[in-house]
DNA sequence: CGGGCCTTTGACTGGTTTCAACTTCTGTGG
DNA sequence: CCACAGAAGTTGAAACCAGTCAAAGGCCCG
């Protein structure tokens, strides 16, 4: 547990096993099952999750009371409602764990102390930050650039293991359309 | 122009006048008349760019040879492609000004020996990309939520001026649709 | 074994794109 | 300061991508 969190904060900067530790003190671990409520509307966002093993989504219900999935976190990924989390007011996104998940989570004052107790871990979150800032020119990218069908195809190239993961009607969600325009390209393109 | 950073800077954290100063001398500053581009593909994206007057773009060219928007940058913004700055390797979009802009730049070496000198700085941009982040999440909310029409709609309430001040194709173009599509909304929905 | 949830199917609908032509605006040079 | 060319915006018709609705089938888990 502590190992994997540590290991991903090694990626980014240099730390001793003693800050490691230290670090850890911070989180606590929790464990959900599927289906499973972190986080509801409208509640404020406490807490900042780092997902150890599992599947996390974050999504929000629309005025037709459809729920609509933004973002997944796997193994190693952060996942907060970052408005909510950063200015500590209600937000309007849910999280839930999509498989059994085991996690680190770390609230907002307990982060804070962290800064400024270890002020290196300013640059660790600045870059994950920044890696998220990434992921969203990109993501924005091909939904310029893609048709639904055509996001479909180049997501399941890309994270064919993860689509065996979750169920249809959440990648539809995630990927903006129907559970029924999905069964149909999936026809079309015999997976 | 020195101020107007400053300024900005401590609206997240704080610093002194001899701080601003010398974070100031990591920065040059440039004046970029309407329509030259700041990055070209396939280019690395060397600098990371504050906005002080005026309007960069962020854009991309599609298999059909359109050119799609996918973020704007007014005064008091960053902009950069940032998978292509934070791994200085050649990127797939193009930076453009879109009015007469003034700006300051940081290099990329600039930044992370502006990091290392001035650490406090580390929480600044932390902080910017946090609320890059944020932004993300909300946008990739109004894109599940809304039509197409309606993201109009909704711009139009949100940044009445900043309509004023671009073109509409390249409204059209970030909102995710062509420019006639944009003028028969328009036709509709008297403005 | 059963019930509910997930996926599939098909018909119909409509929001949005495409294309091409026309009009209006803008800025630049004479 | 006017004229003109190119860029930007508008219009309308035809085509299509994708959504909606309703119903049936498959599958997982209790």
């Amino acid at each position: 547990m502590q190992n994997q969190l540590a290991a991903h904060i090694r990626r980014f900067i240099d730390i001793t096993d003693e800050e490691a530790f230290q670090i850890h003190t911070f989180f606590e671990s929790e464990k959900v099952k599927k289906k499973v409520n972190l986080l509801h509307t409208p509640e404020v966002c406490k807490h900042n999750y780092f997902v150890l093993k599992g599947c996390l989504r974050l999504f929000f219900i629309d005025d037709k009371g459809v729920e609509q999935t933004t973002q997944f976190a796997i193994e190693n990924w952060w996942l907060s409602d970052y408005m909510s989390f950063q200015n500590q007011l209600p937000g309007d996104f849910y999280i839930q764990a999509v498989e059994h998940t085991e996690l680190l989570r770390i609230s907002y004052t307990a982060q804070e102390k962290l800064l400024t107790e270890v002020p290196k871990m300013e640059r660790y979150f600045r870059l994950v930050y920044q890696k998220a800032a990434a992921a969203a020119q990109l993501r924005s990218k091909y939904q310029h650039t893609f048709s639904k069908e055509e996001q479909f195809l180049n997501f399941r190239n890309k994270f064919p293991e993860f689509i065996q993961r979750i169920p249809q009607y959440l990648l539809a969600s995630y990927l903006g359309f129907t559970p029924e325009y999905l069964s149909e390209i999936r026809k079309k393109n015999i997976s």
